[in-house]
DNA sequence: TTCAGGACTTGACACGTTTTAACCGGGAGG
DNA sequence: CCTCCCGGTTAAAACGTGTCAAGTCCTGAA
């Protein structure tokens, strides 16, 4: 006979409803949503069972617009068809989905540009926190974020300012590894292919290559860079080493590296035989190519894990939470394309 | 001297303090930003400066709030260690990017719990829309969107209510060619590698694969499921089959087929001499393999685009919208590993 | 019997935006 | 001269939740 007066309008119900259904005040409702523990255990299973029965589901964005702060984390990666960065994000996914956050996901997809939109974005998404794989050193695009006290951690890429978290893995050691590595093998003439330099891990790397030559005391190291980080960039890089064959090639990058192994099996290279070929990321896949690829293996779901663990506890407790700058150590994993 | 009269506490810039800035009200603000078009060109650019000047960004959680709907979308894969979905979802976030949404990424990991509690949270971030690969073809799990009005999209899965718009690649077709081709290379002891036949994808392609067999009248088909549909997972595959070898491997995925690959090499078994060998999904990588994978190709990232415009035109002009169920061929590709 | 104090619960307000109806001054039409 | 309509703008009322001061009820001690 009697109409249900519901609280609002719309076919959703709210908490009020729960709140009448249960025979107590909203604030309780809000209560057994929020800090379970300060009402009686009769009263939280009475709202429970209400909850249950009208199949509320609590509105985020009201409760993100007066409580200040949502449940969603904003991951920024470079390249979503790079394994390496989709192992990344998986390990952050994990960690999110386990305590009930939301990730919003963009690809900066190596575009300052778009980085920047996509910050803007995340701010006004009201995230709580960003796990970013920054484009460049340039400008501070976090900035904006920051003012607007959201946590930042970097991923792999050292921490740009004091205060900051970050999760890396040493990139100047991963290229010492790798071009050690080749030396050993009795490669003298190495070249180096790479990404823009404008991208650290390729300047690391670099770095760590140098040093290796360095400290054996002998052996030379040509420079090739490429656009993108792509298999087919490989291939084209591996053309332009062609007219002069080096002894060896170390890639920035798995993906660079097969695109490079293609290249040469078409011409008709032998490798290891004629030219050794050491990769970087050590991507499930590069097992599983042609000559299976040597490679510098990160810790790369792990970092994603750890860096998601650090950003909610940066947000979580802000007061105990003491900023850190972790970085693994690579390893090396050795194949048959660089067999002796 | 006089302290500057913002109208919220905090250090965050709102609507208020722009319009003030501005020396106009804040519904003025508000249309300069939703509707341009109804404002006097003078005020918008006075508005604009202000906002510019203030650094002010728009509060997500009030807007969606006040508006019922906000610019979020929900992605749901069921493996992100997969290029298939990762490829996907690269599509989607191209897309959603562009157009200003953000992109909750979720993955159910092949789980329907995860799945159910992952629909929850996007039901809870008051999604616009939802484009899901569902674990299964069980229960409805979507209805708990779908009575608060989100829109969803199937994702590579077909539509499983009337009207409802999906995106997927004939499945059964794809079986068919594989084996096909397998049957013309001259196999007839044909064994198919998948993962659990409640996926979709698996007994879609099985399907297939007896099609074939029964419009060339000759072969056989033994059927080998595993858990899950990884690299791992297939090299166990193999091992089953290392006692009696068929003539021809068809795995329902490529990733399969790369651990079916390393497996029989590991044993010496020459490919495609011996045994030959296909997957599905040409991923990237499966060019690159030991010996190059043959495969049925789907086009990945631009069914990914194509679901994201379409969940797009659904929620922005429902009126105008009609459902579609859209179907994609797959294409075989030929390569080392069914060589004759 | 009274009162202090604890354990719960309540009610009203605030969060920042969108939206609606009302308002304004002035030119056109009657 | 009055009315109506016009583009442009404003003030005020929502949206659904979290918070906190102010209650209410109950127990146990004085």
């Amino acid at each position: 006979m009697s109409t249900p007066q519901t609280g609002t309008r719309g076919g959703t119900v709210g908490i009020k409803e729960v709140a009448a259904h249960a025979g107590v005040s909203p604030g309780t409702v809000s209560n057994v949503l929020n800090r379970p523990e300060r009402v009686a255990d009769a009263t939280r299973t009475r709202v429970e069972a209400a909850i249950r029965e009208l199949g509320f589901v609590r509105n985020g964005s009201a409760s993100s617009l007066r409580a200040g702060q949502g449940r969603t984390v904003g991951l920024m990666v470079l390249d979503l068809g790079n394994p390496f960065f989709t192992d990344l994000a998986r390990g952050v996914e994990d960690v999110m989905s386990e305590r009930g956050y939301a990730v919003i996901l963009c690809s900066s997809a190596t575009s300052a540009e778009r980085e920047e939109r996509n910050l803007r974005m995340l701010a006004e998404q009201q995230v709580r926190g960003v796990l970013v794989t920054p484009v460049d050193q340039g400008p501070d695009r976090l900035a904006l974020l920051r003012e607007r006290g959201v946590n930042a951690v970097m991923l792999d890429h050292p921490a740009t300012r004091p205060h900051q978290c970050s999760v890396t893995v040493d990139d100047v050691s991963g290229g010492q590894l790798a071009v050690a590595h080749l030396l050993d093998t009795g490669a003298r003439d190495i070249a180096y292919v790479s990404g823009p330099m404008g991208i650290r891990q390729c300047a690391d790397r670099h770095a760590g290559a140098l040093r290796a030559l360095e400290q054996a005391g002998h052996g030379t190291l040509r420079h090739v860079t490429v656009g993108e980080m792509t298999p087919r960039a490989g291939q084209e890089a591996a053309w332009q080493l062609l007219g002069e064959l080096p002894d060896a090639i170390f890639c920035a990058n798995d993906l660079l590296a097969m695109g490079v192994l293609r290249a040469l099996l078409q011409q008709g290279v032998r490798v290891p035989d004629r030219v050794k070929l050491i990769g970087y990321d050590d991507i499930e896949y590069a097992t599983a190519s042609a000559i299976p690829l040597s490679s510098v293996r990160q810790p790369t779901y792990r970092l994603g894990r750890i860096a998601a663990e650090l950003l909610l506890e940066e947000c979580e407790d802000p007061e105990g939470h003491a900023h850190q700058q972790i970085m693994f150590q690579p390893e090396l994993v050795i194949r048959e394309s660089t067999a002796p």
